[in-house]
RNA sequence: GGAGAGGUGGCUGAGCGGUCGAAAGCGACGGUCUCGAAAACCGUUAUAGGUGUACGCCUAUCAAGGGUUCGAAUCCCUUCCUCUCCGCCA
């Protein structure tokens, strides 16, 4: 969401930002309406203010046995102008809203130009990639060694599933283990359990919605036809319904009005990452300045649709409808944000660090940055069976971008003046890629996996799975 | 799922058609007093937006959104949330 004040006092910093992401200039659009709207806001305050007087007045002369039929009058000839403006106003605002938070945040000066990934700079990297000689992929190994079962999960759910077993699975829950006690431990964020199920203001919060509803899946409690029916009927106008039936109104127009108008009530959507909750536990509250930078952490499974990956990844689990995550989510003051983000990418790079996994760390140039980022590392671990550098982490700070969606401010104590915080997130790191990781880079000759180190306490003292 | 009760400022809590942005108490802040502190006393105590160079003025906000009315915290409708009892349930 942008600052329409922003907008109206710096319109050339703000098309200039656009031009970065290659949309069009905007400035202009913006400012008309802005104009325009104020314009019929003070027209419209300052009849309220003379409604208000004159009602005022009509209240003394009531109580006082006064005539106040000439005021009441005086009421009655502005409502018809009052009632256009109110609606005016609430057209046009609503308009104004709508349009500033369809596009996406202005990108740091530290972003370097570019149109896609391949346009992405390597700003560190660390470890050499093993030498392992004909390395086989997850997946192989995975289900020669019977613990990973892609033909099962396809049974109970179709494709983009797996089920773990035994010691993989356990893996898995190690995983998210270790690096929650690291970051908990260590880093000191605080440990969160949060819902897995969200309502449509949260998603609208983090930028999700409205743009984004392909990405998601939606938790609907299942209703009859019938019942969706007749509660969509039950807001059709009666001119309508009168109209389909003398044939006026065609019955696909009388569809088309009918769902216009029909319940927009959403029940539940599904979490994308653990994101979405956590940074809206800020969601219209005004925090103590002192009790920032506020620091959470949840490991919660990830739902995604992956509408526009189809075809891409579908061997094995890099890509899946569901996955654990262990998410890092900092709500700072304003001036605080850009360390923490430095601070974060290191916290999920110690993850891989102390795994002993090969990664490096790059910087998403300006047509691969996400919509509500302003700056993001993503964090790529080295892959041995594809031999190539893939994400598991990434880490952004989205400035006011998403505090402003979800009006989160914070506030000095003693201090009048509010602001509004900044919010990252950072995937510390992804659990079911970080699996692959592992099994890729630690796997032996004869198809067994070493277990890391860090990870055997977490794994009952175990060395090798196979 | 059924029945009922509610949602008012940082908190407790009054108000139930007019002068109410809202009593009172608590808390917080400033002052008097004091060597200092406590107590006591006095005072201050929301947010957002518009408008003007400016002390300022104006508008909106009593869960949210509509409506009735000259006028709504107060009346009506819808939604959300909380609580109590019953049912169901891991």
């Amino acid at each position: 969401m942008h600052d329409i004040r922003f907008i109206r006092e710096q319109p050339e910093a703000f098309d200039r930002a656009l031009a970065r992401r290659g949309i069009a200039p905007m400035s202009k659009e913006f400012r008309t309406l802005d104009e325009e709207r104020r314009a019929v806001q003070t027209e419209r305050q300052d009849l309220q203010a003379k409604r208000n007087d004159a009602s005022k007045k009509i209240g003394e002369a009531k109580r006082t046995g006064a005539n106040a039929d000439d005021l009441m009058a005086v009421v009655a000839a502005m409502k018809d102008r009052l009632t256009a403006l109110d609606e005016t106003d609430r057209r046009l605002g609503q308009k104004l809203q709508d349009l500033l938070a369809s596009y996406p945040n202005i990108l740091s000066d530290e972003v370097p130009d570019g149109r896609d990934e391949n346009d992405n700079k390597e700003v560190r990297r660390f470890g050499t990639p093993p030498a392992i000689e004909n390395p086989k992929e997850h997946f192989e190994l995975g289900e020669a060694l019977g613990l990973m079962d892609f033909e099962a999960a396809a049974k109970l759910s179709g494709a983009r599933f797996t089920v773990l077993k035994g010691a993989l699975a356990r893996m898995e829950r190690a995983l998210g283990d270790f690096m929650l006690d690291l970051h908990t431990g260590e880093f000191g964020y605080t440990e969160v359990s949060p819902p897995l199920l969200v309502k449509d203001e949260i998603m609208f919060g983090v930028g999700q919605l409205p743009k984004f509803t392909d990405e998601m899946f939606f938790a609907g409690r299942t209703k009859s036809r019938e019942a969706l029916l007749r509660e969509a009927l039950s807001t059709a106008d009666p001119a309508d319904i009168e109209g389909m039936r003398r044939g006026e109104i065609s019955l696909e127009d009388f569809v088309a009005s009918v769902l216009s108008k029909a319940p927009t009530k959403e029940d539940l959507w599904l979490i994308t990452t653990a994101e979405v909750p956590l940074t809206n536990l800020v969601n219209n509250m005004i925090v103590d300045r002192e009790k920032l930078p506020m620091r959470v952490t949840a490991r919660t499974p990830c739902f995604r649709s992956e509408a526009g990956a189809s075809g891409k990844d579908t061997r094995g689990m890099l890509r899946q409808h569901q996955f654990y995550k262990v998410e890092l989510v900092s709500i700072t003051a304003p001036e605080q944000s850009k360390d923490e983000h430095e601070r974060m990418t290191s916290c999920a790079e110690t993850v891989l660090k102390r795994l002993e996994l090969p990664f490096r760390t790059i910087v998403l140039c300006a047509g691969d940055t996400g919509f509500s980022s302003s700056k993001t590392y993503d964090i790529e671990v080295w892959l041995p069976g594809q031999k190539v550098y893939r994400e598991i982490s990434s880490c952004s700070n989205c400035l006011d971008f998403q505090a402003r969606r979800m009006n989160a401010r914070c506030r000095a104590a003693g201090d009048k003046q509010s602001a509004f915080v900044h919010t990252l997130n950072g995937s510390g790191i992804a659990i079911g890629r970080c699996l692959i990781a592992v099994m890729e880079n630690y796997q032996q000759p004869d198809g067994s996996i070493v277990v890391p180190s860090a990870l055997r306490p977490y794994m009952g003292g175990l060395e090798r799975i196979g």
